[in-house]
RNA sequence: GCGGACGUGGCGGAACUGGGAUACGCGCAUGAUUCAGGAUCAUGUGGUCGAAAGACCUUGUGGGUUCAAUUCCCACCGUCCGCACCA
């Protein structure tokens, strides 16, 4: 016999496989579909990365085991291309963008087909494609003629050393996301697209939707509304008004001054001669301050004293008005009430600056500190007596009459900064011309292609590379057939990746986006997998221009994902990050090449839970490649035997119960575990397992390991593929035990242990525990207070 | 500070709905095979006491509910992830 050798038998079975277009999905087709998607990897320069192969092998598991069972699956790839590793790679060695990403993909490929994974390659996308991405030029006009895109002038993140505009969303910790350069901020004119009039669709509709809650939980967090009222606070002297958004206007009484922030729009009018000097250097500094150093303050808070006054809107008290940079510009438009008797931070910056402390709401104690929950009013006017809640209404209600304030809803979520100022990116459509502003190209002249350069460095003063390039930049405008100048920002490289797997289901159109039937066949994805890092960026994205192309009716659905799961990353042996810096980058080419591509796919799984960040282990991939040479000796060996014993049938019947349900719940690590037990128990009766059992075995382990089931089914004398073979059902006879384990205990201690019938009466069940010798020996001489019985499980004696 | 997840052998981890804690794998030990190493195979492997039979202890800590708790409740300690001066 033969031993167990990968290398000799993957290749051959991939291309058998291409060769025979074995998972090419079928539209229109009358199995029951299934979309099932992974995220098209991004083709970095470091080639594809075990974490990859970990989410790609589970779903590739789940997708083959499907098909098996009878439906029409789409599982695509294709490529998340444009961006900046691959501009900066370019810079850094001279090779052009395309080129470099062309040679990425090539490696990608390589790499994804050496593991034998089931995508249908026919339908493979490149958002780097002209073809491609005249559609997500197209989705652009579309929001620019909605109004949902539009240009504005607003300081954003600044990477200084990347010189590009950055997202909050591509703000970590102050940082930038992909160089870790503390970010600044900058003053220019950009594109953004109004996410924020899907905030509360991309809320509710979480409810129709089946994603972690986890997941949910952070969007919502991301999108943070909260429920409040906008107070109108009169400036003395002038007919200013300052309007401050609070959750908390019950406590307004309790107002003792009125803080802005920095860039708020009313300082310098609202600074007085003597101040003005002192307020200068304040907002000067705190402007030098990047956005990662007002973070490390230590949440030390400084201020400024404006000179001016205001009226609070309830009781006509003047409330001196300070600048201090902890009041952030773009939330609740940038004006804050202090109340220092009910909340922490107003309760330092009034102990720091000697503001009045007064109480409001009763129940807490102004001299320790402040009391910030809900509670009676007091000092409060006529409100006096009323608890918080209903003070919130009776206020609002008082202020609403009066117009002076009004009920409002608040939203963390901001508009989403869609410039880039980069080459390797989708060019924004639009021509822009002195007499008619901003014409967006028309779609006949879609796409609009990025030009091919020999420079793409940044030009550092804010503007794209494509700026240099006069004879791209000149055009005629549109409209009038003026002079124009092209947009020379490009887009986010999210903007790709917002709508690609729409285009999947028909990837060749010209016409349009895609053949809306199709799209109807598809959509929604009933199961996509992705990476948490995505929940806040992609996921949230996607979803609105989603719910866009829904409302312009191109998407056929209210949400394009039914199901999202998410899996754990893959960290090296040393527990930390993989990186080239660290030395310990595990090359899924090596695994493959010492272990074969089924040991690889085995192992990822296994390794633990499939949503949890793991370390990689060398050993343990030895463990399972053992496992699988066994499983290869034990199949071979039984192939020849006749007949098989029921203890066998039986623990087939289980593991194919026990894979039905895992997969369902993404518990990979121990389906494998359920495979390495059926071939320690196989392997322990080798002679009474025959045939018909290791061929249901195969099929069993087909979808996990398909390069080593296909072989040993040919290798039995199997004409066609096992991929052809349908799933089996367990079968619920044999699922049923007629002999159980058991267990007696004594006052809750496991003290025997007796076969029994399944269904052994309580009456039969409690006299064979009685007689057992050992029971007598712990129940001697002791009072039997009470016999509990569970059926098929255990009798518990209480003494 | 807020939101979420979690704490089980030397290690990764398992345990359905409250019913045998430590499945499966790694590692380790002993033996077989081998000139040797590797590979493979067999057996063993939570702790303490014991020659053994066996007894007792053990799921971060302390308490509670229950015939029975890794699982449920309360308090505390600790770890990880996300957000974070959001008014």
């Amino acid at each position: 016999m033969e031993a167990y050798n990968p290398v000799k038998i993957e290749k051959k079975w991939q291309e058998t496989w291409e060769k025979e277009g074995s998972f090419k999905a079928e539209d229109f087709s009358k199995k029951p579909k299934k979309y099932i998607l992974i995220e098209f990897p991004y083709p970095s320069g470091d080639g594809l990365h075990v974490g990859h192969a970990r989410s790609y092998s589970a779903l590739d598991a789940i997708v083959r085991k499907k098909r098996m069972e009878g439906y029409n699956i789409l599982f695509p790839i294709g490529w998340d291309a444009f961006g900046l590793p691959t501009e900066n790679y370019a810079i850094k060695t001279g090779i052009h963008p395309q080129k470099a990403t062309e040679e990425n993909i090539a490696v990608f490929k390589r790499q994804l087909k050496s593991l034998g994974l089931s995508f249908d390659w026919s339908r493979e996308i490149n958002t780097t494609d002209p073809k491609y991405y005249k559609w997500t030029q197209w989705i652009f006009l579309k929001l620019f003629k909605e109004g949902l895109a539009y240009q504005t002038e607003i300081p954003i993140n600044w990477c200084p050393s990347c010189k590009i505009g950055l997202a909050n969303e591509e703000v970590v910790g102050g940082a930038c996301e992909r160089c870790e350069t503390p970010v600044g901020k900058k003053t220019l004119k950009q594109w953004m697209l109004k996410i924020t009039a899907y905030a509360d669709r991309l809320i509710e509709d979480l409810e129709k939707v089946d994603y972690l809650e986890k997941i949910k939980a952070q969007q919502k967090e991301w999108i943070g509304k909260s429920y409040g009222t906008e107070a109108d606070f009169k400036v003395v002297w002038s007919n200013e008004i300052i309007k401050v958004f609070t959750t908390r206007i019950d406590t307004i009484f309790g107002v003792t001054a009125l803080v802005l922030a920095p860039e708020h729009p009313l300082v310098e009018k609202l600074t007085t001669e003597e101040n003005k000097e002192n307020l200068e250097r304040y907002i000067k500094e705190s402007r030098k301050k990047s956005d990662f150093e007002r973070e490390k303050l230590e949440k030390e808070k400084t201020g400024v004293f404006t000179g001016s006054y205001c009226f609070n809107p309830c009781n006509n008290e003047k409330v001196p008005i300070w600048v201090a940079d902890f009041v952030i510009a773009t939330y609740g438009g940038g004006a804050v009430m202090v109340v220092p008797a009910h909340d922490y931070r107003d309760y330092d910056f009034a102990k720091k600056y000697g503001l009045e402390i007064r109480e409001v709401v009763s129940g807490g104690d102004t001299l320790k500190g402040a009391f910030v929950e809900y509670g009676n009013l007091v000092n409060s006017g006529q409100f006096n007596g009323l608890s918080s809640e209903k003070a919130i209404e009776k206020i609002a209600a008082w202020l609403e009459k009066r117009k002076l304030g009004k009920k409002k809803i608040q939203y963390k979520l901001r508009d989403w900064v869609f410039s880039r100022q980069h080459y390797w990116g989708e060019p924004i459509p639009i021509i822009h011309c002195s007499e008619c502003g901003a014409v967006p190209v028309p779609e006949k002249d879609l796409p609009v292609e990025l030009p091919y350069v020999e420079k793409y460095q940044p030009t550092g003063t804010g503007e794209s590379p494509l700026a240099n390039i006069t004879n791209w930049v000149d055009v005629k405008c549109p409209k009038c057939g003026g002079k124009g100048k092209r947009e020379t920002d490009t887009m986010p490289n999210w903007a790709g990746s917002n709508w690609y797997y729409m285009r999947y289901v028909d990837p060749e159109n010209d016409n349009t986006l895609a053949d809306s039937k199709k799209l109807k066949y598809w959509l929604p994805v009933d199961w996509y997998n992705g990476g948490m890092e995505h929940t806040t960026l992609h996921l949230l994205y996607s979803r609105f221009i989603y719910k866009f192309l829904y409302d312009i009716k191109v998407a056929p659905s209210a949400e394009p994902y039914q199901r999202r799961t998410s899996h754990g990353i893959v960290l090296a042996e040393d527990g930390r990050k993989m990186s080239k810096s660290f030395g310990n980058v595990i090359n899924p080419d090596n695994i493959v090449r010492d272990f074969g591509a089924d040991t690889l796919r085995v192992y990822e799984m296994f390794m633990g839970p499939f949503d949890q960040a793991i370390a990689w282990n060398t050993q343990g991939v030895k463990g399972v490649f053992r496992f699988l040479g066994r499983a290869w000796n034990f199949v071979l060996d039984c192939s020849k035997n006749k007949k098989s014993n029921k203890e066998i049938q039986k623990a087939l019947h289980k593991l194919n119960k026990k894979i039905d349900e895992n997969l369902e719940a993404t518990k990979f690590n121990t389906t494998i575990a359920a495979f390495m037990e059926f071939v320690n128990l196989g392997l322990e009766s080798r002679s009474e397992v025959g045939r018909d059992i290791v061929e249901k075995f195969l099929i069993l382990l087909s979808p996990f390991a398909p390069h080593i089931s296909e072989e040993l089914w040919l290798q039995l004398g199997n004409s066609k593929s096992i991929f052809e073979e349908e799933w089996s059902k367990p079968d619920p006879k044999l699922l049923k035990e007629e002999v159980i384990t058991m267990i007696v205990q004594i006052n809750g201690k496991v003290r025997d242990k007796i076969e029994v019938e399944a269904d052994i009466s309580e009456e039969k069940a409690k006299e064979l525990a009685f007689s057992q010798e050992k029971v007598k020996k712990w129940t001697e001489g002791k009072e039997i207070k009470k016999v509990i019985f569970v059926p098929g499980r255990l009798i518990n004696i209480v003494i």
